[in-house]
DNA sequence: ATTTCCTTTCCTGGTT
DNA sequence: TAACCAGGAAAGGAAA
């Protein structure tokens, strides 16, 4: 019994590690990791101005604008407002219906016109933008990470590169045989619906899409990594030191994820959120086991087939040993006031992705390996 | 220190 | 009878 026990957990680890790998199970230079685990990690300094920047070059640099699709336009959009805290309701959504050459083709004073006073805003952060993603082509001279096209690791790097003693230890770093000849990984494309968004990592480990697919955000690899070599290597003059980061600094913890995770969502980490850690396994299909399956996939409808074995699955990632699907199902439906969930009368264990939820829709994400 | 969000836990009562 | 559903209430943890 013990041992079945035993074998139990065994399955869940493995099972959880596999959907939600520890940062530290790739390679990361010794230097990084080793600051990591340093307090001074939580008061370095932040730049603000950098460290802005960096988050819209892990999210949303990684496309020419003018390549942006009429979906890829609204999600900066929305990402914008959201940004610069606007009030959406001043906004037209429709004057928000263009393509990113339409969008492109705007001049400062089109833009104030048709967003007012956020139209400012808008023109200099697409503006950065386009500068981003032009970069000189210099030889830094520094070694590429490896980045076996997970976006974890992306996160890390950008979230790592905006620390000044990082950045040293980088330099340090650089002679070190582990970067030596690494090449990039062209296996990820992040998500444009927000940098570093839980939606960017729902396909995190899975299956990478493509930029030819529609509609996500594309952007060559090269093209990151030139972004990445000038913040870390390029823009030290930008650098404020030890200006420590505003609100509650970012619990050191052991799995490294968790800490890329705090800055992405207001609340919650990638993954933390009970529906966006179903619709992962939903997603997961390799990795579902029986746990889960489509009833509906276009209409997000889906079922619980292990119910138990989810909640269990749960509670290990949540690391509460006495989560139960009783329980789980009270989250779930809270779920339903909210949109995110919404409610399938008559079914038992099924439950419908409602219209706040995001990531799991076919046109969300080409080629998720369901 | 406070507020907000997202659960978690417990519960009662109903349905399949 | 067991399993599940619905939702109220209170509380906890984390982040802002």
């Amino acid at each position: 019994m013990a041992g079945a026990t035993c074998d139990m957990s065994s399955i869940l680890t493995n099972y959880i590690t596999t959907l939600y790998p520890p940062i530290q199970a790739h390679p990361v230079p010794p230097g990084l990791l080793s600051s990591l685990d340093n307090d001074k990690f939580l008061t370095f300094a932040i730049p603000e101005s950098s460290s802005e920047l960096a988050v819209d070059l892990c999210g949303w640099a990684q496309n020419m604008p003018n390549l942006w699709t009429r979906e890829q336009v609204l999600d900066w959009f929305s990402y914008s407002i959201e940004r610069n805290k606007w009030d959406a309701s001043t906004i037209d959504l429709k004057q928000c219906d263009m393509d990113g050459q339409r969008l492109c083709q705007l001049s400062r004073q089109d833009m104030r016109t048709m967003f007012g006073g956020l139209g400012d805003k808008l023109y200099d952060h697409l503006s950065q933008l386009k500068e981003w993603q032009t970069p000189p082509t210099v030889n830094t001279g520094i070694p590429d990470y490896e980045l076996n096209g997970d976006p974890f690791q992306w996160d890390l790097i950008c979230d790592l590169i905006r620390n000044e003693d990082l950045q040293l230890e980088i330099k340090k770093e650089r002679d070190y045989d582990f970067y030596a000849d690494r090449t990039m990984d062209a296996g990820y494309y992040s998500d444009p619906i927000s940098p570093a968004s839980p939606e960017s990592c729902a396909s995190a480990g899975t299956v990478p899409y493509s930029p030819q697919a529609g509609d996500s955000s594309a952007g060559s690899d090269l093209d990151i990594k030139s972004h990445l070599k000038r913040d870390v290597f390029s823009n030290k003059n930008d650098v404020t030191p030890n200006k420590r980061r505003r609100g509650r600094p970012r619990k050191l913890a052991s799995d490294c994820r968790d800490i890329l995770e705090s800055k992405k969502n207001k609340h919650s980490a990638r993954g933390t959120h009970l529906w966006e850690f179903i619709r992962d396994i939903l997603l997961n299909q390799d990795l579902n086991d029986g746990l889960l399956k489509w009833e509906d996939r276009t209409e997000g409808v889906f079922k619980f087939l292990r119910s138990e074995a989810v909640a269990q699955l749960w509670g290990q990632k949540k690391k509460n040993a006495s989560m139960t699907y009783e329980k789980l199902s009270r989250a779930m439906r809270y779920y339903y006031k909210r949109e995110i969930l919404e409610r399938v009368d008559g079914r038992r264990l099924v439950y419908k992705f409602g219209k706040n939820s995001t990531g799991w829709r076919l046109s969300d994400k080409v080629s998720q390996g369901c």
